[in-house]
DNA sequence: GTCTATATCCAGATAGAC
DNA sequence: GTCTATCTGGATATAGAC
């Protein structure tokens, strides 16, 4: 919440700016072609402080993996108070990845397109931590309560972000040159066919849209 | 074609056992956590082969990286001959990706799970490479002869491979414990649901499935 | 072509003054 | 806490015998 938010000019905490300096590093040339030389260059801090705050450049990248994690979590947490129907949540969900990979660029490629086990040993994988894990819960709460056809878990989420994260892998890659959040619409419109149950599958509880605010959703178990 | 189907027990050649080492440890801990001693013991050779060989480490990399490329255009050229339709096509290759993801795993996962762009600097993206081009080609001409809905192509080629993809990642991953194939037409049935044109929006040549065998593909361009 | 022994380099980490 | 200078290990790469 308090790195990376740092576009006032005012002068920087060491961290905020060791931070800052290691994730755009990381994001451009990948982690194990940055030393902490090159760290400490960029955030115009010595090696010593970059040793006593983080312990090392592994430390940095742990920091940095909790910190964005924590920040993507918030985010989802925004969207569960904001929105009620699976279906508002996930595209909501979708459009703010969108606009992330346009506007925060360098979070988003270090979240959803680098391959943290390399470099962060005894991880699991990013896919199991808690704000991916939320969003399969809202895949799941949605299956449960008849609005989403059911089918098995990882194949719905799949399904739900599957494409989205897919367009941004090729936005971050620079093949896809326009904006994400022009393709939106198109995106979530394909997304959505296909995911409403029949009448024959889920005859239990139909109320597709009726759930009052904050339908005992259990997500903030991180 | 010549490294990596390399079952037989038969005393295999120096740079096919070079290639085959240095694939199972790049996809087992990531390039830059391999060193070029790892391989050479892996591969039961000397240092001095493999700089005879490949150059170096970088040189292997390369070599797998444009071998197994190869190996995968030659998947897709394969189901080009095999099948007519787009819809056949895409399905089939999707198939084939879900089984090579059991059966020849480091394949799949170096060609799929790797940022090449931090080992071999100036390549571009992987998905600009022929294979991928070739898929998106025959999602090109499905869209061209009406048998799939028309769109940005990138959305439809996300849409078509993103979910599929997504799957072999969180496979890949040990995150999804069945083996692919047995979701696969869980998979397909959701991929192809929005994907026709409805009748207002490409009113032009509707002749869904009707294609002679090779109808112009031009995907050898290679 | 294949091997071992060696050279060179540079990243990560530390020591210790301030 | 911050800095500079230094140490050390391990990696890539080479030399040169066979």
């Amino acid at each position: 919440m308090h790195y990376l938010k740092c576009e006032s000019s005012a002068p920087e905490s060491v961290d905020g700016r060791i931070l800052k300096a290691a994730l755009g590093l990381f994001v451009k040339s990948g982690y194990h072609n940055v030393s902490v030389h090159d760290i400490q260059r960029a955030a115009d801090v010595s090696i010593g402080s970059i040793y006593n705050h983080f312990g090392g450049k592994e430390g940095i990248a742990k920091a940095l993996y909790f910190h964005l994690l924590n920040e993507m979590q918030g985010m989802v947490d925004g969207v569960l108070v904001e929105t009620e129907s699976a279906r508002e949540r996930c595209n909501r969900i979708i459009e703010l990845l969108f606009e992330y990979t346009e506007t925060r660029r360098d979070i988003i490629a270090f979240v959803l397109h680098q391959r943290h086990q390399e470099f962060l040993p005894g991880e699991p994988p990013i896919c199991s931590a808690a704000p991916f894990r939320a969003m399969r819960e809202v895949i799941q709460q949605g299956m449960d309560n008849g609005e989403i056809r059911r089918r098995d878990p990882w194949v719905a989420a799949s399904a739900v972000f599957g494409s989205a994260i897919r367009m941004i892998h090729l936005r971050l890659d620079e093949v896809v040159n326009e904006p994400l959040p022009r393709y939106l619409d198109e995106i979530l419109a394909g997304t959505w066919q296909g995911m409403e149950p029949d009448a024959a599958s889920s005859p239990k509880k139909r109320k597709p849209m009726d759930l009052p605010g904050q339908s005992g959703v259990v997500v903030s178990d991180r």
